[in-house]
RNA sequence: CGGGACGUAGCGCAGCCUGGUAGCGCACUUGCUUGGGGUGCAAGGGGUCGCGAGUUCAAAUCUCGCCGUCCCGACCA
């Protein structure tokens, strides 16, 4: 994992066999043909070839002022997309194509592990009542009703539809293993979509469920999986990661995040530069220089100093006149009652006494930052915020910037009722001698030993990593990039066929719940990940694969027949070996076609121009602009020789 | 949901402060011109100025309300 794959696989996967989808080759004939007599053959005559000068691709020399991110401006200026709403976008002729052979590409891999399903993106409450995401889902879920009054909502995702086939129909463990697939429009009412396609309220995802008898087989459908998505975002031509992710509070299962680096992203990766090793953010752990302890002072037994008004971390190590890596910073949580699962109930804002909240204590070391995901599975799930100054006084009986672990009975285990709990990062665990708080206003200790003068309920990693810090697995210094998620991968156990009752015989005769995995691929994410990386300003280029046609043939005369015929010719026998080819047959200048070509995305593009005399054109290849003479003869021949 | 900004022709923008005939560039139509990196000239078409109230003789412009979009944050199975 980790290593970026190469983008220059093979060329042109896919493209030949997408003709056969080309909406235009097929529409007049299917149609009542004999309505339509004689203007079939005129139709066939001038639709069969794709003219620029009778396609719909509105190109736009500028982008609308509200797109910020380069694939959102690049799709729009392409004429690939045109924006509805937030977050929802209507697909043009050229956008469509590169969707429908991204999904071409994934339907064909999947087949390979897998059979698709279609479902109902209209989903009745009860389904979700009894997997408890009605609740769990909140405002990102949108809901409607029949008119008998009965509650519907689009579909986020299906797990539960997908596990409700499952109960219904699987009895046997010799039915299993089985990987349902399908690509379907999602709904997400996202409290604020963004970034153009990067973040959408109405998307195509292909979603994939495996079920299995016990864990290995799920093991086994797993790396299916992942399998299939290598092969997919590689034929894609996407340079991409693969990471370990934080499985949340679902359990501690594995997942993985297919990640492509981009500024534009929205997750943070770390990962290392010499070796394999990528984590997201909220997994990722570093090995930390070995820190000299400071030696005790006086007996060594905790030793109050003034610290008059210093009250951040580094005011009060500037004013004792050593480093942060020597103090304890202390951070105060309330642990609320809500289980995520119970989704959005609000928080109480005043400290409630009782079984409802509950503190938690976090001390890390003063250079540290704190990673709320990772406290969030250091507490089961379990929602927190930070606790308020009146709390803490009532709590611990101390100031809020002067709050430290000596003289609270803290939970002895994270089950212990009622007591505080103290969780300390494991950088601080066998450090002694450190600087912390002292309960009291304007006072600090000196010599405080974690183990010796007060006890953690337990030593966890609740740290941030942050660049150049060394790789856990071979010391090499660590990076951190912004990237998008075009995949995920997880084992989800037991949670679906559990909640929902889906049980087959095993082996023995004895009910079993089958083992479940879900994986997921955003569509739209692949072909704007794709723009994001491969882009400059003037416009983007797909692999062949993906984009909407493999080569632009543009006649840059049209008024002189010699390089209009042999623009036909050219555009003509390409078709014939199974390239999608587009014609820039429009009376346009040249500076203006090739500013068009530039823009929407061909990975090819062949110039005709008044070589033709010599038999010859340019081809130019759109990400090196690399430009090549070749003889029109042998023109099929030159592009079959690019696909090695 | 908190903070900020914007909404005038398909796109990009000016006009608003200081109320009085709605403008510019690109795109579009027609004609000529040009023909290897968004050619030049000329003549045209296109706008309920986001919506609704209010103030005023008069509102794109001032006031209030609503709607929409974008950005930052919160959130993100």
């Amino acid at each position: 994992m980790g290593s970026e794959r190469c983008p220059e696989g093979p060329l042109f996967h896919g493209g030949a066999n997408a003709v056969a989808h080309s909406p235009s080759h097929t529409i007049p004939i299917v149609y009542n043909p004999c309505r339509l007599q004689s203007k079939i053959l005129f139709r066939l005559e001038t639709v069969t070839m794709h003219r620029w000068s009778q396609l719909f691709i509105p190109t736009l020399r500028e982008a609308p002022a509200d797109a910020e991110v380069a694939s959102h401006k690049l799709l729009v200026r392409a004429g690939y997309i045109r924006q509805l709403g937030a977050g929802i976008y209507s697909f043009l002729f050229m956008g469509n194509r590169s969707t429908q052979k991204i999904m071409g590409i994934v339907r064909e891999e999947m087949d390979k592990i897998g059979q698709e399903f279609y479902l109902p993106t209209l989903h009745p409450r009860d389904l979700w009542e009894e997997s408890g995401r009605w609740t769990v889902m909140g405002e990102n879920m949108f809901r409607l009703k029949d008119r008998k009054g009965a509650d519907l909502c689009l579909g986020m995702t299906h797990e539960e539809v997908m596990t409700d086939i499952a109960r219904k129909e699987l009895r046997s463990y010799k039915q299993l293993p089985q990987i349902w697939y399908q690509i379907q429009t999602k709904f997400r009412d996202e409290p604020r979509p963004k970034s153009g396609l990067l973040r959408v309220r109405q998307f195509i995802m292909k979603d994939a469920y495996s079920f299995d008898i016990d864990a290995a087989g799920l093991d086994v459908s797993y790396l299916k999986n992942h399998d299939a998505y290598c092969r997919i975002f590689d034929r894609c031509g996407l340079k991409y990661m693969v990471i370990d992710a934080h499985s949340g509070a679902m359990g501690g299962s594995k997942s993985q995040e297919f990640m492509v680096r981009t500024p534009a992203g929205e997750d943070l990766i770390v990962s290392c530069e010499k070796c394999n090793y990528a984590a997201n953010m909220e997994k990722a752990t570093s090995k930390l220089d070995r820190v000299e302890n400071l030696k005790p002072e006086g007996d060594g037994q905790p030793l109050e100093v003034h610290t008059p008004g210093q009250k951040t971390i580094e005011d009060v190590a500037r004013f004792l006149g050593v480093s942060t890596v020597h103090t304890i910073k202390t951070l105060a949580m309330m642990i609320t009652a809500v289980e995520p699962e119970r989704g959005k109930t609000r928080i109480p804002a005043k400290w409630e006494p009782g079984p409802v909240s509950r503190a938690v204590v976090l001390l890390m070391r003063g250079d540290h930052q704190m990673n709320e995901a990772k406290l969030s599975t250091a507490v089961a799930g379990k929602e927190t915020r930070p606790m308020q100054e009146e709390e803490i006084r009532a709590l611990f009986h101390s100031p809020a910037g002067y709050l430290g672990p000596l003289g609270i009975d803290w939970a002895k285990n994270m089950d212990e009722p009622g007591k505080p709990i103290l969780l300390v990062d494991k950088a601080l665990e066998g450090r002694a001698n450190l600087i912390g708080g002292a309960n009291k206003d304007e006072y600090h200790l000196k010599n405080l030993t974690s183990g010796k003068d007060f006890h953690p309920t337990a030593y966890v990693d609740l740290r941030s990593v942050t660049a150049g810090e060394a790789c856990p697995s071979c010391g090499s210094p660590l990076r951190i990039d912004t990237a998008v998620e075009i995949g995920h991968i997880f084992k989800l156990g037991y949670k679906y066929s559990e909640s929902m009752g889906a049980r087959v015989l095993d082996r023995n005769g004895k009910e079993v719940a089958p083992i479940m995995g879900s994986y997921g691929i955003g569509i739209e994410r692949i072909l704007t990940a794709a723009v994001e990386q491969n882009n400059d300003e003037n416009g983007f280029w797909l692999a062949p694969s993906i984009a909407p046609f493999d080569v632009v043939v543009v006649s840059t005369n049209s008024k002189d027949e010699a390089i209009r015929s042999a623009s036909e010719d050219v555009a003509r026998q390409l078709e014939a070996s199974g390239y999608d080819v587009l014609l820039d047959d429009r009376d346009e200048r040249p500076g203006v076609k090739f500013k068009d070509a530039d823009l929407v995305g061909i990975p090819f593009r062949i110039n005709v121009g008044n070589k033709v005399t010599e038999g010859t054109v340019e081809v130019v290849r759109r990400s090196t602009l690399q430009r090549e003479e070749v003889k029109i003869s042998v023109i099929t021949e030159y592009f079959r020789g690019l696909r090695q």
